[in-house]
DNA sequence: TACTGGGTAGAGCGTTCGTTCTAGCCTGTG
DNA sequence: CACAGGCTAGAACGAACGCTCTACCCAGTA
């Protein structure tokens, strides 16, 4: 019972819902037009949502959270070289952005902006977003040899420029601000080696 | 209710609907919001925007575009110095982030997340607003005697870096990610130096 | 004096929002 | 077979949305 049945209403929602806000943000997305993009009910929704839309968009923050987690540690553990591996990321990052047709970027960031300091919850959930990221990002400049607070100040740049980059690839519909910031920041932990 | 003094009803609107727009995004700002704020009429935002909530929401970016060329054309030019001078820009917004109860980040962001691809007439603005602040710091960096590609790189980075840098300090209401991205600016721009 | 027109004021339109509610479906157990 | 309970289904609510509409105020002009 305490088990999801089938292919799962509640992970349908949840998905919808971290899609649908990636790309209109927050505000920009009802809960009706989630229930229907996860072909679910309203009553679905709020059945396993009895918290309101708040509880689905923190959700859905968790959601793309561990999503980009994932993606940036495959990314990470591919390259020994971790400047490599970041300017690979950042490519990769372009390809996906260029492929959904300049529309899916930050999965939360749109969400984060609108919220801050108007909903602590999905704040707190974005907040903790960042964090694991970072830190991700930090343990791997750590694992290479970096000294701990070069990695713990790189790691937080990384993911500052990796998010605006995103940005301004987005505006541009263009890959090059992504692919070029990639290169800058090889070179700018580069510069920190030995 | 009360008249308000001297600066003119159309500029309060834009003033009013660039500062909640920053704040809560375009889909969070309501037009009754912006007419309130602004101390004005729904009559008389009709009156000056017959083209409803896009038209406003059009000048309003147009707005923003302009006020914070005007902050990097003033930062940029206090510096002889262009990587000084970024550190510096860094440092300025985070003060002014920071003195704002971590509220007032960058001013289109979130309305530029939230209408890619959905609102072309918004979308648009928001891009001629990168490219003016791009230009911007390339016409700097070439000014200072970098090399045509290497201006327009940087430039582009510069803009990524402090986008994103800002974005990660309004959610970790932190002055950190924006100082020490300013640092890594600096220093990534030196290493292109000669 | 009367006219003119930019600007102000706000009631109210149709729609959509987030949310609540009741009723019914379906499946696993006793 | 009966029945409970997790889940689905969607009608309906008040509030808020963007927007339209008419009426009014009040210089400036003749």
């Amino acid at each position: 019972m305490a088990k999801s049945p089938q292919p799962g209403t509640r992970e349908r929602i949840v998905h919808a819902a971290s899609l649908l806000m990636q790309r209109q943000g927050y505000e920009g997305t009802g809960i009706k037009q989630i229930a229907q993009e996860a072909e679910a009910t309203l009553g679905s929704v709020y059945h396993f949502f009895p918290g309101g839309k708040q509880a689905v968009g923190v959700a859905a923050v968790q959601h793309a959270d561990q999503e980009f987690a994932d993606l940036l540690s495959a990314a990470l553990s591919e390259e020994a070289d971790p400047a490599k591996a970041i300017a690979a990321c950042a490519r990769a990052l372009a390809c996906h952005l260029r492929d959904s047709g300049w529309v899916d970027g930050c999965p939360i960031s749109a969400t984060a902006l609108e919220t801050t300091g108007r909903v602590p919850a999905i704040e707190q959930a974005v907040n903790r977003a960042f964090q694991h990221w970072r830190d991700i990002v930090a343990d791997t400049l750590r694992g290479a040899g970096f000294r701990e607070s070069d990695a713990h100040d790189l790691a937080t740049t990384v993911i500052s420029t990796l998010e605006g980059a995103e940005l301004t690839a987005q505006v541009f519909k263009s890959e090059t601000p992504l692919t070029v910031a990639g290169e800058h920041l090889a070179r700018l932990i580069n510069s920190y080696k030995g």
